[in-house]
DNA sequence: TTCTTGATGCGAAAGCTTCTCATCCCTGTT
DNA sequence: AACAGGGATGAGAAGCTTTCGCATCAAGAA
């Protein structure tokens, strides 16, 4: 039962909320614009609006369950988080996206940082390229 | 002469390119957006419109003379190439900016990208955090 | 069940970026 | 130097993602 998992974070446990939630801990992919996540209810016969649906994922993210990337074309993509941070390689043809996690970059980022006087909040990793697999099509989302 | 530089890459030299050529080569700081580029045109006194100046910058990082950072908040950042490729470390407090370029992550990275078929095209690493500046204030642009 | 407060849905609105189109001005050619 | 052709420009409208405002509704406590 999710319930527990929005009220162990302080929110009131809703329908809607309870619905995003499955969404975003079931579907495919895990990496969805909160336009994909409306699109699915409206398909599953929700009465919902978008702004709400924006609200929860902004909510998500402040309470630590979800994290919102910055992907190119100034749309935000939203993702469950699993526990462990990690990075993204996204391909430009067709919208594929790959998750990774390098120890190495992870430290010389610190070692970046410490260097410029920072004190590391956050980063983004995001790397753009080809899949250059077959079933590859060009009809980027 | 900058107009060498535009007929260099094939654009047309006009004179709202030549002076956003000039912003881009001279202003600081050197990140900015294309509000910001207009806004320095207006105050030149310069007859222009939002619409060329986003023209223009679409078309340099088209042919290569600035590169576009996609940074937190859903907005663009323009900033004129200087022939190497280097990541950002930008302030959550003051807006500041530092760049770098750390060999080991760019390594690193083409490893990563190898094993999972990709082909890198481009990547955006952004480190985000606090300067811990004496003079950095909370006035987030 | 009733009450209080926060959550929701809807439409409007904001912010950034692109599009449309009539006019203008580079540029190569007379 | 004047000309012609087509790309470039300015102004406003429009598109897209995201947020706001508000009347209504529902979750959780008494």
């Amino acid at each position: 039962m999710e319930s527990s998992e929005l009220r162990k974070v302080g929110l009131k446990v809703t329908l809607p909320r309870m619905k995003i939630l499955e969404i975003l801990e079931t579907a495919e992919p895990r990496h969805m614009s909160a336009e994909d996540v409306y699109k699915i209810l409206l398909e599953a016969g929700e009465e919902i609006g978008l702004a709400t649906v924006y609200r929860v994922l902004t909510q998500f993210e402040a309470a630590g369950l979800v994290t919102r990337h910055h992907f190119e074309g100034g749309h935000s993509v939203f993702e469950m988080n699993q526990g462990h941070h990690h990075d993204h390689i996204v391909c430009n043809q067709c919208g594929k996206v790959v998750e990774f996690i390098d120890e190495t970059i992870e430290r010389c980022q610190e070692k970046v940082a410490r260097k410029a006087g920072f004190t590391i909040r956050d980063h983004s990793l995001i790397i753009y390229g080809d899949c250059n697999r077959k079933d590859c099509p060009n009809l980027k989302s």
